[in-house]
DNA sequence: CTAAAGTGTGAAAGCGCTTTCAAACTTTCC
DNA sequence: GGAAAGTTTGAAAGCGCTTTCACACTTTAG
């Protein structure tokens, strides 16, 4: 069945001839060439910049390139060179508010220097990871952005034997791979400092997937930043949640039934933290007044939000520009030198000093 | 520069000596031909269905398929046959949360058949969209879906005439393109509806981009549920918005400072909405007590608000999977029959009986 | 002034697959 | 029983580009 439908997909197939026969005239290296009076190897290599050419042929080749309308064809450029100028881009789900600013950060830079991005999705799973990576080996990208996914590191330093990969989320060292690490530790510090900052002693903590390193950061930032106030860490007031609104709402609830006394929350991301807002105001709670709120990440959502969320910004956009740009240089056989910002924490509506309810 | 740095990517680049030297043997269907004792003609006819083969030719080659863990390499199949397995998808914004449920639905749908997606963003713009259009099919991608665009009909029409074509938040016809409207006449109708059954008199409403046909629909349909109410259609009620929540927060502003009283706001989407009930909630009105709020989207974080907004559902992730699916039905060459679910209203806790403020 | 080294260019061989074309067999039919 | 009409298969020609190799010139050095 499936045979027999691709049988028929080449028979209304876009071959060039049917291209051609609607005017859509498909210009070739071999036709700049000749109406430049070259041969296609110089075309290439003006193209390529893999030699030098004399001037007055490269004028030629220029015009014909503007007259004729020419654009190289990645596909047999893939073919031949082993290049296709684009990159693959494992992420968790496209759909993600958080992974949604990397992705237009890694277009807008990839695009710039001529490629694109190719994406798909690991949804939160090492398998489908792997899967996703075969995928795009067999499309024969030319290197592999990973955001943060659940590949080991052992696996992650293969793949960069192959082809030049950048990871997000990670610290790691392998040749031929570019880790950009977040400082979640830190943001997790800041964002617990503010709270401390406003008199809170008793703040509850929702933590991530615990098989997230992210996560597990901020928790060390939470606990960091309470002991230098010289508090003691109370596991009662840490509960689990998954990342999803849902499981911040849930988690919340459990904090409340737990019957332990808190004063403000810190999520270990926004979308945990909106969910708790949701389960706070169910519970009659409101935030700020009754209990300060804060979260991690800095989603758009968060800034309309209701009341606006104050949170650790995690510049994602960049997260992503800086990601592509690494793979760039890679690309280009340089070894990048790239950073992060590092996190800060915005000060919105949702947290206030503590006991003053009214 | 550039050219200097597409020379020294070669150097790095992914040979596939430099592959093969890494244990990557990449085996080709030359050499399944000849594990298999066949010519390549015959391995390729296997693989693609395009002729009967005997079965003990069949059975060496899928044996020696198997054995050799042989995978075709897109590319060659692209620059050979024209088809690339792989289908172009415009959208506007690959952060968007509205859009971003399209794509999971999409991509999803496409991988099931072994098609790849290959995003583009048209940011609103169809110059941009023309360019990501162009970007696509230098790709040679085998269709092209565009999520509710700005490009001309007519544009839409003759992109149809090159290769398959699927759009959605349209309703034409053309040779070769399919397109999926969403009724949003019928949607916007009911969501006015709801609250006039709630016994909303003022019902205010905030636009979309007046471009954007969507949108005017919605206000149609919120005309439409006035006028069989028998409500005189108030202009002054009628605010202009850009689909962003800050565009619905100043268009809250602008409504209020209007001084034209309302009881209820209807807003052409959810983020709009979102933005307006950040603005309610400064200008100290409470949804639903003072003010019921229903959107337009039941986009994920709708759900989450505060309180969860009473929306109209539009079911993009079912968008994204029937948009592939009919783009699967016109690659294989059939006229794909295909329809959306009818818009269903979601009460939820914006929106309450009209002059019950408590 | 000749040998050695360096430059700019074209011919031609692929990259890995699809697809025509025609050859070699089988069936079918009068 | 032989011509006509299928079948199944392989050889070979591309798809549009890159890249090696070699050749014809220049330039530099001795």
């Amino acid at each position: 069945m499936k045979n027999k439908t691709a049988a028929k997909a080449a028979t209304r197939g876009g071959k060039a001839a049917a291209a051609a026969a609607r005017g859509e005239a498909k210009v070739t290296l071999e036709m700049v060439a000749q109406a430049a009076g070259v041969s296609p190897s110089t075309v290439s290599r003006i193209l390529n910049g893999t030699a030098v050419v004399s001037d007055d042929k490269r004028e030629a080749v220029d015009h014909a390139i503007a007259t004729l309308g020419f654009v190289p064809n990645p596909v047999a450029r893939g073919l031949a060179g082993g290049r296709t100028l684009s990159v693959g881009v494992v992420t968790q789900s496209i759909d993600s508010p958080f992974y949604g600013g990397a992705l237009r950060g890694i277009e807008d830079e990839l695009s710039k220097a001529g490629y694109s991005p190719l994406f798909v999705s690991g949804h939160w799973n090492a398998a489908a990871e792997a899967r996703a990576i075969d995928v795009l080996r067999s499309r024969r990208v030319d290197g592999i952005i990973v955001l943060t996914g659940r590949l080991s590191e052992a696996a992650l330093a293969q793949l960069a034997q192959a082809l030049p990969v950048v990871v997000t989320g990670r610290n790691m060292k392998a040749p031929g791979l570019v880790s950009l690490p977040f400082d979640n530790f830190e943001g997790g510090r800041l964002a617990t400092h503010h709270l401390l900052q406003l008199g809170h002693r008793r703040i509850a903590f929702i933590t991530g997937d615990p098989r997230h390193p992210d996560g597990k950061d901020r928790l060390r930032g939470y606990r960091s930043a309470l002991e230098a106030a010289g508090l003691p860490f109370n596991p009662a007031l840490v509960v689990p949640g998954q990342y999803t609104e849902e499981s911040g709402r849930m988690a919340l609830e459990q904090l409340i039934d737990s019957r332990e006394p808190f004063t403000a929350i810190f999520a270990a991301n926004d979308q945990m933290a909106l969910g708790a807002a949701l389960g706070l105001h169910r519970r009659k709670l409101r935030v700020p007044q009754d209990v300060s709120l804060v979260g991690f990440d800095d989603i758009a959502s968060a800034l309309y939000a209701i009341p606006p969320l104050s949170t650790v910004h995690h510049p994602v956009y960049e997260l992503g520009q800086i990601a592509a740009s690494a793979m760039l240089q890679l690309l280009a056989g340089d070894t990048p030198v790239v950073a992060l910002p590092a996190p800060r924490f915005i000060i919105r509506e949702s947290t206030r000093q503590a006991g003053n309810g009214r």
